[in-house]
DNA sequence: GTGAAAGCGCTAACAT
DNA sequence: ATGTTAGCGCTTTCAC
């Protein structure tokens, strides 16, 4: 077994102390261009890493942005780390992970873990909207970046999200805009804001076309299961909607199977209308009509507050991005009259 | 700005020396019960939480594995991080992430990230077929478990996988076996064997039913994209295949798009069997027959392997796992005559 | 230009 | 049953 190299061992046998060599080696203080060049050599020659546990000990800040997912089985929130990780990556920093997996005692122990490691940064994706563990972490004075999902007193926050009332009511009005008046949603029954709001968005389009919002177009589910029961009980409605607002990503899926399922056709029987933009829904025809996020680069925006506030020591002021979403029209959206 | 808490802090306010702070807080050596209590009312009360670093500069094993994924835009890999992410949890250890992005030298770099962590114990999705980076890591002594892909030599390296040509055989027997004589396949053009060991298995099965194996049915592809050029050119030839083996997961969904831009008819044209199982693959009609290899088991299996070395001291024994690709009989499968 | 020494938070010998 | 001390690898201050 080799043993690991360090600063030690490399002073030794350069004949120097340990001091000149770490000098040498991070580009600081005053050091003859010989024994520079000599501790070089012996550096490569050994293979000599830094030892970042050492360094972080001794008071450095240690390059590490910690994440806190809120589901990892989410391929969107995936997308966000994978967009962290990139951003990350060309500063020289890694990413230590912790999946909530929805679960607040989870979440908390997941920062713990970061904070035990020496995490002084940390994008998280909160798991509900209680602010207090957020002001927790900032009173502990890390740097905490909110991703997708916000808390209370979101203005107290460093935040990178989408605007998603606005997108979903974009999306709404595009679909009243057609000539739908009666629109349904399938929505995640949620307790987050990201998710919520989307319902708020389609109400507030039908409020500001004059359209009543009616309580059985509104469709809450627990689950995808649900969600496709919701799909097929509002096709057997007396009066059906012409017209159907996925606002959840993650349901479309089901909610498609279970509407192909009943034997109804899109766009001529209900047009849909998906919240994001899954991969299939340019493979099978028709095509479908979304209103996309730009995903990574929420993870990308995160990374790149922290990166800003570490070089630039701007964290007093609250940095903040709220994308938009972007209609992708194609086939399942049909003009009425 | 409130001050980390320390060992020594809790030492001071209980009056007693941080030994016995260290060893009432590990459950270490025998305290007297009132210490104890003492003692813990304490940490409690001033919330401390242990600091890792300086545990593991003091020598102690850093409970981290650090995981190296080829590609972390790749959902499969995704859910393999997933199953370690959740078994390691269960044992206390956290997880820390790079992406090689298939990259030789990043994965490189990202071991080293690792190490200068002090991880010991690392889940490599390797780049290539290389054993050397894999070796050099054994020979630190370092807990390594190549996870889904692996490396020459694969013997002498803990490994979990799928068996994917026998996984590939049997897709194409079952296919020989509905009737198919002219069977092609569409694979990723690939260096590592995970994914050729795909084509190996198709020839195989091809084989040993005495069918000669054609050129011109065997595509391929760079990416997604030529991938689908290979199904339309496939569907152009004046002797067609009867049925298309779509040898890797991502590739499917864009095959599939071609194959319905070009107006084939599945399983009537053409029948199709996907090595991999697309969630999607069960919303459209028809639904597709597929290979479905256990992803996440994967995962939580490495991490297994790695707890099991730790807490049984059993690195010198090779840990070896292939699960098997199970079949999914559905509708894309016409049995011919 | 270079070296010596202190100390980050913790644990394990070794006292007492 | 409890305390003292040393030291993990590194950087920083302060000498020389």
């Amino acid at each position: 077994m080799k043993k690991v190299v360090t600063l030690n061992d490399i002073a030794k046998a350069a004949n120097v102390s340990m001091n000149t060599v770490s000098k040498v080696l991070n580009g600081k203080g005053a050091i003859s261009e010989s024994t520079k060049k000599k501790i070089l050599a012996i550096a490569r020659e050994y293979d000599y890493h830094p030892n970042i546990i050492a360094r972080t000990m001794r008071g450095l800040e240690s390059p590490l942005i910690g994440v806190v997912v809120s589901d990892m089985e989410d391929p969107f929130f995936v997308k966000v780390i994978s967009g962290i990780e990139q951003r990350a990556w060309k500063e020289g920093m890694s990413i230590i992970i912790g999946n909530s997996a929805e679960d607040l005692e989870k979440q908390r122990l997941c920062i713990e873990n970061h904070l035990s490691y020496g995490c002084r940064n940390m994008i998280v994706m909160p798991v509900n909207e209680d602010p207090a563990p957020m002001r927790a972490l900032q009173e502990k004075n890390i740097r905490l970046v909110l991703a997708d999902r916000l808390v209370q007193f979101e203005e107290e926050f460093h935040r990178v999200t989408v605007d998603n009332k606005k997108g979903a009511f974009d999306a709404c009005e595009y679909l009243i805009g057609m000539g739908h008046a009666k629109v349904a949603i399938i929505n995640q029954q949620s307790i987050v804001t990201t998710e919520t709001d989307r319902t708020d968005g389609y109400k507030e389009a039908l409020k500001k076309h004059g359209i009543p919002v009616r309580d059985e177009y509104v469709r809450l589910a627990k689950n995808e299961e649900e969600a496709a029961q919701a799909a097929a009980q509002l096709m057997r409605l007396p009066d059906k909607p012409t017209a159907l607002f996925i606002a959840k990503d993650r349901l479309s899926l089901h909610v498609v199977r279970a509407l192909n399922e009943t034997g109804v056709i899109m766009p001529d029987d209900l047009s849909v209308m998906i919240y994001g933009c899954p991969h299939w829904s340019q493979t099978f025809r028709p095509f479908f009509t979304c209103m996309q996020r730009p995903i990574k680069e929420i993870g990308v925006t995160a990374a790149e507050m922290i990166i800003d506030m570490i070089q630039n020591g701007t964290d007093q002021i609250v940095h903040q991005k709220y994308f938009s979403a972007s209609l992708m029209e194609r086939d399942t959206v049909k003009k009425l009259n």
